[in-house]
DNA sequence: ACTATCAAAATAATCGATTATTTGTCAAGC
DNA sequence: GCTTGACAAATAATCGATTATTTTGATAGT
């Protein structure tokens, strides 16, 4: 299967409500398709690997080549798709290596942010962790309604970027912002639900509060248990519901 | 400035001797732009921060738009170039801030990678370091003549590339590449020469001697080291000769 | 049968023109 | 004098059509 069907990827529409100000950056066509691509990959809506046509796609979204093309462009460096001269773009494939490497790079990576966080995060990053931590927690996840899988999937996202936010360091903040995007499309492709003996609420809540509390050894190793959890778990998924 | 002169940015030419086969991926008219003005930011040759006029742009390399914005986001994936909705492009800005993330992310990611490498490379990966190590030692590097810069550049950072190719994990190897992208800006825009107390060549002689010993906390510990000190280097370089 | 070759179809890349947005300027009003 | 608003110029984004490349499929030769 080539392309998506037509369920949720429609065309474009003024779905946001318009308040009239606050430009968040997504104003051009291409940057909605970004942001549209970007969701239907890592839900899973476009097949891993799959070729993406762009004659077909742009009868799908109702767009030209040109915005098109600069939105895929922008996945490209999400490391989303992949890109060939003259043969075009395809969804970037997933397998065991790429999930194992996504899972050894969010240890090093996100834990040495953290860490850097907690050397130079002031109160308001704190704060911004608890509410975050609290958002996430309070929030339940009902494999049956999809659209709640959605807004976990973001708080959880938000979570995770919010706790490395004090780093000070926008480069490190955008690999782990990169490998993030990896590592959930895994979750969401393949894990309805944590396996039962997780409790990844707790988790959190534990890094959270090393975090503000200043404990850094504490901290991070709790992270990167939580890390290395997710990533055995979602392996375990990938053995048993196999590969192409 | 916001344009670069012709001196050697003049209109698309097939410089390359066309073998015939052996397609590198430079085919089309957006790729070569792409190498074209990566070549350019990294050399200086367009000042880091400038707004990139598309039209000016344009004219200047006798492109049309599309394949130019097609360049211009590979640069965005680069790190080189920025991009804001609306607003267009302009060459990512170099700071002090920036360079010290580049040299404490370096420490982090290529000696992490020099470990993984030391941990799974093979004899062929041991070959290509002493090969790219001798090709490096070998250029002089003539302060006089830029030609002999631009290659001494490209060796050093083959010579570095190949040192964390055996790592087996594209995405790091892909950061450790951009992170490199970025510090050799600053060096060729503010290091005419090494300061005389270092000698470059033993430096890599022994990083590259270590590793293929397999002697992982010496070779580490020694590419540390190299990095730091080429931080340290430029940010006087860039103390000295002051920021916009 | 298998492979090589060529033409046609499919697909990607590029162009020139058009539309939309932002930026700069100047005058009117406070 | 300063701000505000309207207009014009500059610039970015998008479109539809054209050109170039790759893929497909049929045919001929071995």
């Amino acid at each position: 299967m080539d392309t998506a069907d037509d369920s949720s990827l429609g065309p474009l529409t003024d779905d946001v409500p318009s308040t009239g100000f606050l430009d968040d950056g997504k104003n051009t066509i291409g940057s909605q398709l970004a942001s549209r691509l970007r969701e239907a990959i890592i839900s899973g809506e476009l097949e891993a690997g799959s070729k993406i046509n762009l004659d077909k796609a742009r009868k799908t979204f109702n767009v030209s080549l040109s915005p098109l093309r600069e939105g895929l462009a922008r996945l490209i460096s999400d490391g989303l798709v992949e890109f060939q001269d003259n043969r075009g773009y395809r969804v970037a494939p997933i397998s065991l290596a790429n999930l194992e490497e996504v899972t050894t790079l969010r240890e090093e990576l996100e834990v040495f942010a953290l860490r850097e966080s907690m050397r130079l995060g002031d109160v308001e990053w704190e704060g911004n962790i608890m509410r975050a931590l609290h958002r996430l927690n309070r929030t339940e996840r009902d494999a049956a309604r999809p659209e709640t899988l959605e807004h976990w999937e973001a708080l959880h996202r938000e979570f995770h970027l919010t706790l490395i936010s004090g780093c000070g360091k926008p480069l490190l903040l955008h690999f782990c912002s990169l490998l993030l995007n990896l590592n959930d499309r895994y979750r969401r492709v393949f894990l309805i639900r944590t396996s039962g003996d997780r409790n990844v609420g707790q988790e959190h809540s534990e890094i959270a509060q090393g975090a503000v509390a200043r404990d850094v050894d504490y901290a991070c190793e709790k992270l990167r248990q939580h890390i290395h959890r997710t990533g055995t778990n979602l392996r375990n998924h990938l053995a048993t519901k196999g590969i192409a």
